[in-house]
DNA sequence: ACCCGGTCCTTCAAGCCTAAAATAATTGCA
DNA sequence: TGCAATTATTTTAGGCTTGAAGGACCGGGT
């Protein structure tokens, strides 16, 4: 049965996963590429910004280190590094509230706010460009059937694991 | 205009990309912690071995190192680190072809190609496990979605570029 | 024979990223 | 109160990644 039904079926995962990667990979390096050309940034710091601005509107001035790292889905260890560096240069700033000072909490600074606003269009149009090629309506449906997967990884996950990997 | 159909186009598109991206990090955030547990090695790894090994089965016994760089569609310096650690790990050989001394052939040792062949059969399991949420109709629409996005971003960088980045 | 533009690869500096260990502050509970 | 478990963050060691600069090599034209 080293071809059958199960098989074919494990290639196909394969080849969708390949090409969704490989998509999303070169959506990336282009917002990469011109975050780096036009705005000399990168996209972990753009990322940390546009984070903090969207607590901003909801409400929530600041954020701790840790509620950034799981917005961003990154480590813990990553997140102090980023910060370090967008404090450096004068983006977003750090404070430790007196309530509990274990925490760190970051805001950002007016000036990080300023070149969050001058990219967040371009940002946009830089998207929307990219997807331009899909009707409305296939977007919409793209929406959905990633919506899925991402429902399906997390099953994937659970019964692998109860399972035991492999039959 | 601040809010005309442009703009709620332009956040949908957003929107589907942030949905795009956050599915595929968590699908390669799940495949890098089974590489790591299971066989204690990283993906970059597993890919530049999965990459020789599909080469060897196409007939191209040996990839050069830009050939490999431009399969993985990662930068020239990277497949060299890449390349060295694996070198040191025994699993792939390199050699200096006669003919053109520039080049670096790199190519699978049988214990890279045993360890390969021993990670491949767990890998499509964790692949399809993700995927399988979907029924066969849906991976396929996602499939076909997924290839016309793929040539839409191309087409987006090309328009984007001639007509002066935002209007 | 010599040079020169192009190709192939490596080196370099800097940043990104992770898992695991260490540090520090808080909380609950005996 | 005292102290153990928990929570929040940083540190550490190692690897991944890039863009740019540099060095070796090839081929063709002079």
């Amino acid at each position: 049965m080293t071809n059958g039904r199960q098989s074919i079926d494990r290639r196909d995962a394969v080849r969708l996963w390949l090409r969704v990667l490989s998509c999303t990979n070169a959506i990336e390096a282009r917002i990469r590429s011109e975050l780096r050309q036009r705005f000399d940034t990168t996209l972990p710091r753009f990322d940390v910004l546009a984070q903090l601005d969207h607590a901003e509107r909801e409400g929530t001035g600041a954020l701790t280190m840790g509620e950034l790292s799981r917005r961003l889905m990154v480590s813990n260890g990553n997140v102090t590094g980023l910060v370090e560096r967008l404090e450096r240069e004068g983006l977003v700033s750090r404070t430790r509230p007196a309530n509990d000072r274990r925490r760190q909490t970051v805001r950002l600074t007016s000036g990080g706010r300023r070149a969050l606003r001058a990219m967040l269009p371009e940002h946009s149009a830089w998207v929307s460009a990219m997807f331009a090629g899909l009707s409305a309506k296939e977007r919409a449906r793209l929406y959905d059937l990633v919506g899925k997967l991402k429902g399906s990884v997390g099953a994937g996950r659970r019964e692998t694991i109860e399972r035991g990997a492999i039959e």
